[in-house]
DNA sequence: TTGAAAGCGCTAACAA
DNA sequence: TTGTTAGCGCTTTCAA
């Protein structure tokens, strides 16, 4: 199957009758002024005929930088990670950087585990997407090992300045796009509120809340009836079962709109609203966060906050080699703004329909 | 930020007084009982002190292989995909193997260089899943170069026998699949009959439309009305087009059930159908192929065709590990079975009902 | 059971 | 402009 001897760079060197050393300037993407352009066209030329390939274990080792980028995401399965991933790589490609992907599957062991490997593969650097708010310690340690981006999930509350940020961040603004949300569903008329939580040991989801509720803060005529409760994981089920705790109560006490922590979460409130006989957006509003692929095609077509994951992921891109080439960013932090798109799970409340 | 110098072997070796070779002896993981336990219990503490972790690169160069995978995928924005990646890794943890995730986006010249970086990056193995018709040839150079398994996608028509399969691989069975929805669709009642073809440069879409064909060939009353036109990428918009010009038939003429190739066509067909005041199953039942998620919240929830993702990942890992191993598998192909999953987008047909 | 030494393939001083 | 040389961090054969 496999057979061919992988030619190294000194058969090159032999065949083009040349030392390694100016092999390897000819070949090199930086040095090759330093070789006469003879030499270096017939090296070259050599090279191409053997199929020579640099060999990158060993020039990394040689180099002390291998080129490589850990990227570290919690899910795979979902479009708007995979748009960040989509984003880095495309930022990636002029500087000739390769990615590893690592997922965690949002379980701190793995997250350990996989930073390991990516540390022991020595990447240059670690886009981190995968931080939950107890992870701080460890990536701070981190940090003293290699250059971290925290990208999506970070560790800073909405309500911090940038100047007490402790780590590098690159967010999609929980606080505005929750706001928007709310402020959606107010604006339709509704007063009777309720949020369906994710897990708040990731930040995006605290600040989700927080968002939320400044924003209801701000109309006192409006009443959140939210019960406390929030998801064990951002998943169908749980916004099924959120959902449907909120459903129990006396119909005169029961929100008219909902805002999911995310479009799956949303997705359940859907199913439970079903269970209950109830409508959407007849008798009740339901609004999403991500965007989810498809999610314009569910009935109904959910009102939801699109996340900007390419452009996100360009810039985390952009930090982590600024990091490592040493240079201090202009900003430790930066916040790309979400946008709300207005879809049919939204309406004002039927009283004033 | 980053300051601590890294510790090497020889920090371990020095600080336990040793000799670098006993200290790399002591903390591997295949040769630690060459030394005496008690150096070996010193030297693991003074590494673990020291914080010290291998360099994975420095041993990949030394030992000559990597212990990394290459995963080469077309669209990472595929659940299908992601499952399979996760089988991957899950059959990967056990040998403490690394995955190498790039995606291709279906285009030629990016595989050829996300091929080529993992080649540089001297990965043992690679599982190749986003192979099209015309990639064969250079497929069977990569071949020489390195272990390859086809993994979803590959070179084998479903006609020929295993005997004549020129590379391994692993695959889900499309001739069985469409022979299924096709079944399904028959056994309904539908007489008139309509498929949406994938591309086929890729030979998953070329077996579903070959596996159609065959199982309406087993029914003489059936007839087939597709256009024959496919799509250019199996996307959403694709399916809706070449569902609308099967619309612009005249009524007696039109198909009363629709095979897509993927769940992201029919969807599409499902919007023409819209588009064309007919109803989904009323007036045109529609079966896809994927079970996408919330494929089964959109209105109607569709009836598809599931794929074992997870399954297929482990069967491509191991048929790579054993080829790494140099052992022959016992099997060059392994074909998986896919699995009907009936919902509200097919019914009997309107004259039946 | 341990030490010594060579060398994986490459790059980058330094010298010529 | 090119050759020489040392060495990145590790593993492994060979000797002791």
């Amino acid at each position: 199957m496999r057979e061919l001897p992988v030619p190294t760079l000194k058969d090159v060197a032999l065949k083009s009758g040349v030392h390694v050393g100016t092999a390897s300037r000819a070949l090199s993407g930086d040095q090759y002024h330093l070789v006469s352009e003879a030499t270096r066209a017939r090296v070259r030329s050599v090279a191409e005929e053997l199929g020579y390939s640099t060999n990158a274990v060993a020039q990394s080792l040689r180099k002390g930088t291998t080129g490589a980028l850990g990227i570290v995401v919690a899910d795979l399965d979902n479009s708007f990670i995979v748009a960040v991933i989509r984003g880095i790589e495309h930022e990636s490609r002029g500087r000739d950087y390769m990615s590893l992907v690592a997922e965690t599957q949002d379980d701190p062991r793995t997250l350990r585990d996989v930073v390991t490997r990516l540390l022991r593969n020595q990447v240059d650097a670690i886009i981190l997407s995968a931080a939950r708010v107890t992870d701080e310690e460890f990536v701070s340690e981190l940090e003293q090992r290699v250059p971290v981006v925290l990208a999506v999930r970070g560790f800073t509350q909405a309500s911090e300045s940038e100047d007490d940020s402790r780590h590098v961040e690159v967010l999609q603004d929980d606080y505005v796009g929750s706001r928007a949300a709310a402020n959606h569903l107010m604006a339709l008329g509704h007063t009777r509120i309720a949020q369906l939580p994710g897990p708040p040991q990731i930040y995006s989801f605290a600040g989700r809340s927080e968002g939320y509720r400044a924003a209801l803060a701000l109309h006192p005529d409006v009443i959140d009836v939210s019960t406390g409760a929030f998801a064990l994981e951002s998943s169908l089920a749980e916004g099924r079962r959120l959902a449907a705790d909120l459903l129990r109560l006396q119909p005169a006490l029961r929100p008219t709109a909902i805002f999911a922590h995310n479009d799956l979460m949303a997705v359940g409130a859907l199913d439970a609203l079903r269970d209950a006989g109830l409508r959407c957006p007849v008798d009740v509003s339901v609004i999403g966060y991500n965007d989810a692929p498809l999610i314009d095609h569910i009935d109904p077509p959910l009102t939801t906050v699109r996340l900007p994951g390419f452009e996100l992921g360009r810039h985390s891109a952009r930090m982590a080699f600024s990091l490592i080439d040493g240079v201090t960013p202009t900003r430790s932090r930066i916040m790309l703004a979400p946008e709300l798109v207005d879809r049919k799970s939204t309406t004002p409340p039927r009283q004033l329909a």
